[in-house]
DNA sequence: TTAAAAAAATGACATTTATCAACTTTTTTG
DNA sequence: CAAAAAAGTTGATAAATGTCATTTTTTTAA
């Protein structure tokens, strides 16, 4: 049980005690599953995972991808719930784990943290927004236009220019709610018309400007 | 400028002091839109409002329908950034009004006010998240059923069982991301299998239970 | 390394949903 | 009140997307 060093917690908050604890996740694991109290929240510090919800008719839809620098479980405990939703690493995770009585005790106290907490959580219900929108006045290629410019952007590539998460076809589709099978199909014209290129889950994005007139309905070339 | 009484500042805030001031708007009037920076927010006291956005290719999405005890504006104030979203009264509104100073000092000073920001935020994060869902995993008469029961059991009903919403079909269209054709012939449907009734915009919910199983795709019989 | 399992890809087809044009009804405004 | 504007409705048709069956490829695990 080593302090974290790198977060936000103890920066900020708990400089001098130990309230922060280490810990880690292979990839592909589930963190906790829909239905389970949490007993704190981590803070991601390396690595990507997703977050899911099903839906009654039993379709998983990808609600968020946490790296570097996001809150996991954050939700349940300030509204003392069981958690709705699902984490999964996709790739190994390094994090840190605070107590939910220490959360607790944060906000009450330290204006930093509360502060801290509104902003996250405001710019998360932006991205939610903007989120509910895509999907519910968007086209399916358009909606994969805009999943592949966000893993550009957010999680960037490697030397070779792959980007850094390495997802299913059927997580893409998840994400954009599509039928896997009309996802790999909007995804091909994307390959043909020269805008990605991928190798098994590798994917490379070549023209990103386009990707943006896609995602906006500018373009229609590629339908 | 009198001092709001019945709303979170003033009950656990600013008991002695002015802050928060009483406003009014007409039915059907913009609040604010896309685009203007606020000076403050708004905590609704009577009345509902829709908040929407409008989507690159033009069409309108509703994000949210607000009544009584919620915020309107907070997030834009707590992040600093003109507000991305429009807000529309569809009845006349009583609400009122705490400037951005304010909120950002009870932010950082009051433990209980930041607790009760935090709950909030998760809440509305929570139901952001359902809606991504919904809008990402279920077809459009599915989509419909929720947005009945959830106006029915958001907004109550008056003594002759209609919906204390009233929205036009290009609203209900607007808010489950469908065209407003699609919609019209949908809630026929419902209408003709004895769900709800409609007079212009009053609508009453028959069988809140078979909507119930529409929206989560138990019964499929009306299609 | 190889067999088994999972994921990816493809075609044929069905279903859902959007679009467009025309028309009717309701609401707004001079 | 009457004319104009906006909203609501309908049918015909096109486009988008899902489903199912099957095959190929990749990944996993013995």
């Amino acid at each position: 049980m080593d302090k974290c060093h790198s977060c936000f917690f103890n920066d900020t908050l708990c400089k001098n005690e130990r309230f922060a604890t280490d810990v880690s996740f292979p990839a592909r694991t589930v963190i906790f599953d829909e239905g389970t109290p949490l007993k704190g929240i981590f803070c991601v510090k390396k690595g990507v995972c997703k977050i899911s919800k099903l839906s009654e008719n039993g379709k998983e839809l990808i609600i968020q991808l946490l790296g570097k620098g996001t809150l996991l479980g954050i939700r349940s405990v300030v509204n003392d719930e069981k958690t709705n939703l699902k984490a999964v690493s996709l790739s190994p995770i390094q994090a840190c784990f605070l107590p939910i009585e220490q959360v607790r005790r944060a906000i009450q106290h330290s204006g930093a943290f509360a502060s801290y907490l509104v902003q996250t959580m405001a710019s998360h219900l932006k991205d939610a927004d903007n989120r509910i929108v895509t999907m519910g006045q968007h086209q399916a290629h358009e909606r994969l236009a805009t999943l592949l410019i966000y893993l550009n952007d957010t999680f960037g590539t490697n030397i070779s220019g792959e980007i850094n998460v390495y997802l299913k076809r059927s997580e893409m589709a998840s994400f954009i709610g599509t039928a896997t099978e009309s996802m790999i199909r909007i995804f091909k014209k994307f390959e043909q018309s020269g805008l990605v290129t991928s190798e098994g889950r590798a994917i490379r994005i070549l023209d990103e400007e386009r990707l943006f007139n896609i995602a906006n309905g500018i373009e229609h070339s590629v339908l």
